[in-house]
DNA sequence: TTGTAGGCGTTATCAT
DNA sequence: ATGATAACGCCTACAA
């Protein structure tokens, strides 16, 4: 009943206690061999008896493998997106569900400790790279290292590797013909930080094209804001906006961590949502439900990218070299209370 | 330059290639023992060469541990709180600082594999177990199976383990008293859902008698609210509290989850803050700035409790013998704008 | 300063 | 149906 941590309980005590080899016990423990019932019984009652679970290292060596994957993760320094945070809860679920173990790295920069055992230590099986950049250095380095993965966002043009992604292109043109269907002549999207876009990450970026290519198709005047990811930076975002642009009557959003700010920043200035202005975008689903007013949006299913992305990864494992396959997945958008018809513009009388 | 992972890449092939004993270059690379400079400098340069990194499970077979210590967080099924989050980002940025890895266990239930993997495997040197229970089996678990751990959050009374945890009931009086100094007469507590209070979740059972307490010595009438994570329930119970009890005329909170859903009660009922009524409680600080206005509030420094946690631990593992500690945090409450002088009750003319 | 060899706890391939 | 025994890759006395 006790721990079998302290003292020499290993797989050969118990095939002392129950009077067999030690092989005996293994093929008992895994089944990969006929054992008589009398002899199993006779194991079994002595590994309940003590408590005996096999030792995951020296398993893992003998095996080859460690039933472990690695999750990595933007460094928490710069706190974690309600987003990401979801996933890496939803991911942790999912392994679980196949009684695999998470390891956890936070990397961002390319010098990176934790990142470095993961790949090279043989620590895990697989990992799932999340936040990727269109060029990205761990990209390279996980093939470089025939560590099999599956990325959470995908670089550019790459059909050699495995990754599952939003398609915030698309999203956020449906989220612009929402808007001007509504009757909105000017709107704007708020996007993530300059340094971000800087370095090349692909949501933003495809945000933006997304953006610019559905407010020209439908012949609407746009603003591309690129905004920190907090209250404040959305709410200085937003201040300026609206004197600088105050003909801009809705906003479509990737930006989550901003919202709170651009709430503020709308209530200082009088203008209420959605009368007189009207706020979508790509949002974490709880998110969308916990905005005053509740926001219309499309919905990260953050649930499904991981158990999408969980079994890509356990095949990929399994089979290295088979194709691979990209999904690309375009949650529909929820119309809740954030977005209502154009404001008629003032006349002044 | 290209991965370990491969082909048969080991310390013994290293040796080989350097033409020294496989000895030599283990020592090499721990400098247990004096190794020449020109031996070493050829050691590393076929290490570079081939990116030669030590295999983790073998490592961890041979030295008896693993460099790695577990985290046991709630199960995701039920989507995890910021707190939790930014409390497991925390930790695993405080771990990277001293070079361990991060295993993460959602485990709730006591049947639970994953959690048994953990302590019963030596997959891991030692474990933050969150979300403890007054009464909590796993704690029994882990003690008994001889893993040294930390706890975030304390059962009932039990010095002999290690823990880290918020002064819920003293902050609630805190609040409570914050409250009173402003002209509150009638308050309620905003607790956490009734089948937490009934497994004997610690938080919410000091946070009631600290409000108890406080309530009464301030002699004030005081409610306490049980209320489901989220926005939905936070929407209803306010609701209801509003109808049953108009004179309750603000509210302290350790739910921080319900909170979208009490402004929205707010919001219908007419009811504005800090105006017509207040709002303060223990949250996790980025959601206290986030709220809408933003809360007075005690913050919860997660980064801080993760940080003392893992030293904590990191103390225990080297010396499993040394008298625990008990780390009992109470951060200011930050005054923000969500709280304000009492209403002047309603007069009929 | 370096090499030899045994052990860490499993799995898996031989035999029997 | 079961036992020996050699890997798995690393660490570390013990020798030289």
């Amino acid at each position: 009943m006790s721990g079998p941590q302290g003292s020499g309980m290993n797989i050969g005590e118990i095939a002392r206690r129950a009077g067999v080899s030690r092989s005996t016990v293994s093929y008992a423990l895994s089944g990969k061999r006929q054992v008589s019932d009398a002899t199993r019984r006779r194991i079994q009652d002595v590994i309940d008896e003590l408590g005996y679970r096999p030792n995951a290292s020296a398993r893992a060596l003998a095996e080859g493998r460690t039933r472990t994957i690695g999750l990595v993760i933007p460094p928490a320094s710069k706190r974690l997106t309600h987003m990401q945070l979801d996933f890496v809860g939803s991911v942790v679920e999912a392994a679980a569900q196949v009684d695999l173990d998470v390891l956890l790295s936070p990397s961002g920069g390319d010098h990176d400790r934790s990142f470095e055992r993961l790949v090279s230590e043989s620590r895990v099986d697989g990992v799932l790279l999340m936040e990727i950049r269109i060029e990205d250095a761990r990209v390279d380095r996980l093939r470089d290292a025939r560590m099999p993965f599956v990325g959470i966002g995908h670089p550019a043009n790459d059909p050699q590797m495995c990754w599952v992604d939003i398609d915030y292109a698309g999203l956020i043109g449906h989220c612009v013909r929402h808007l001007a269907d509504l009757g909105h002549r000017s709107i704007a999207l708020l996007n993530r930080s300059p340094e971000l876009v800087a370095t090349g990450y692909g949501p933003s970026h495809r945000a933006r094209a997304g953006f610019v290519r559905a407010v020209e198709e439908h012949g609407l005047k746009g603003v591309e804001l690129l905004c920190g990811d907090d209250a404040r930076s959305g709410q200085e975002c937003i201040a300026e906006l609206l004197a600088n642009d105050p003909g801009i009557t809705a906003l479509a959003t990737v930006n989550e961590a901003a919202l709170p700010g651009v709430q503020r920043a709308l209530d200082q200035a009088g203008r209420s949502v959605p009368r007189d202005f009207s706020i979508t975008g790509i949002v974490a689903s709880h998110w969308a439900e916990d905005f005053r007013p509740a926001l219309t949006a499309a919905d990260v299913p953050t649930a499904d990218m991981a158990t999408q992305a969980m079994s890509l990864l356990v095949e990929r494992i399994s089979d290295p070299t088979a194709p691979a396959q990209h999904l690309l997945m375009s949650p529909p958008i929820t119309l809740r209370h954030s977005t209502a018809a154009a404001p008629v513009p003032h006349r002044e009388p």
